[in-house]
DNA sequence: TTTACTTTGTTCGTTATCGTACATAAGCGT
DNA sequence: ACGCTTATGTACGATAACGAACAAAGTAAA
């Protein structure tokens, strides 16, 4: 949490090339993204687009009798924010911090053009979308014929994957918004997941203890999703050539 | 069905300045595309994209245990291998004729090559994108919190706007592939509407005779996808300025 | 320490969908 | 017209998730 906040934390800039970078640097905007803050309303017009650093933002579709189910999580993996260069503007869903921490944001404009350029920073941009695309569509997958807690373990693995450490902090009234569950169901599947030894928790906070054995007990789900995600983007400096 | 093939009949391609269209159009290929025909196989190369006029194709995820469950549909509204202008070049769902008909194939290195001049046409395609995008979260929401009726409803209205006709060809059992559900949900359902009068239907012709209920009778979902698709492509020739 | 609040645990009846099995019926080829 | 195949109808118990209500255990505030 003390680091130096460095906006290479998050693997899209990291990507690259020196020259887009440097470019782009002068115009980053570190910005604390506090737990719950919404970044984009549904429909709204988008200011900014967010790279996260540390923390996990959550796409949701808030339906109109109030229920809700996740769509995506960004994190340090990608750039909130797609449907400005995708054209759109907006999207119907929102933007919520689903985990505490930092990122960095850029001006719409800024992006655009740098999008506009149709040079290397575009093609990462689109690979990036199209492995988002990946994830909403697994997700399509997943609510239509996983148990809640295989759709648990799947949720845990891509927010561990994001985050530095081992925990998460949140509630499982939260993890039920996000899955679109009651907390009840979370609750029972949590039960069994620590009954199992696989993770600790207490009053909104997670630890994972064996991580390879909540790998076995979620879905094809997640390791779809994370294959498509290292094969679009292997995560190594320069990519974006 | 005698009618000479238009690709003006694919609103994307209908949306095109004449000079662009007129530099794709001796690549068009006329195709037909017959009833379960498989144009992408997941993670397969795409040597082409496809422009559906009359037909919709499918895009279905097949999970390890051989259940299925549909990501999105693509009609006339759209084009068919976003994939190999994203940059990925494959996908991990799988691209099935869902509604026999015709439609026009382009080489995917032209296809590529138009999307780079960083033009019209990339703007056009990254907006149908989006509109995609949209309809498969949406999928995602509806998996998860509506009744198997009321995605039926939502299915035959998405399919009836790709369609010319108030009359779809399909079978209960493979619409219940589509779903992701069983083909006895589907039955029920779908006598539930003939019984109310909104449609009527046997051994695989499925004729809508009251939209209006039918819109009622559905999810918001459908709603949501098309204000959206509307939005990001309103159906005016030539708005690929 | 006491109180208030938040988070998690547990129960119970209800519902939707599932899986399976089998019956009926419509259309097709011969 | 015949039988065969495919499509649809129906029934049944099993199961997963729901909605609601309330108990218990942490944590924070008074």
């Amino acid at each position: 949490m003390s680091a130096l906040p460095d906006p290479r934390q998050n693997h899209l800039l990291d990507a690259l090339l020196a020259t887009d970078y440097n470019r782009l640097f002068p115009n980053l905007e570190f910005v604390k993204l506090p737990l719950g803050q919404v970044l984009y309303e549904s429909g709204q017009q988008l200011k900014y687009v967010y790279f996260p650093t540390n923390s996990i933002i959550s796409l949701l579709y808030v339906m109109e009798n109030g229920a809700s189910a996740e769509i995506a999580i960004v994190g340090n993996e990608g750039i909130l924010g797609i449907s400005l260069f995708m054209g759109g503007e907006t999207t119907p869903s929102r933007a919520v911090v689903q985990s505490a921490g930092e990122g960095f944001r850029l001006k719409g404009d800024i992006l655009k053009s740098e999008f506009n350029r149709a040079g290397p920073v575009q093609r990462l941009l689109l690979r990036y979308t199209q492995a988002l695309i990946t994830q909403m569509a697994q997700t399509a997958v997943c609510n239509r014929h996983h148990s809640v807690e295989q759709q648990l373990c799947r949720w845990l693995l891509l927010s561990l994957d994001r985050l530095a450490s081992n925990e998460i902090t949140m509630t499982q009234e939260l993890i039920a918004n996000m899955l679109g569950v009651r907390r009840e169901g979370v609750t029972e599947a949590a039960r069994k997941l620590q009954a199992a030894g696989l993770i600790e928790y207490s009053r909104g906070h997670i630890k994972v203890t064996d991580r390879p054995m909540l790998e076995k007990r979620s879905c094809e789900c997640y390791d779809v999703v994370k294959v498509e995600f290292e094969r679009l983007l292997p995560s190594l400096h320069g990519i974006a050539k």
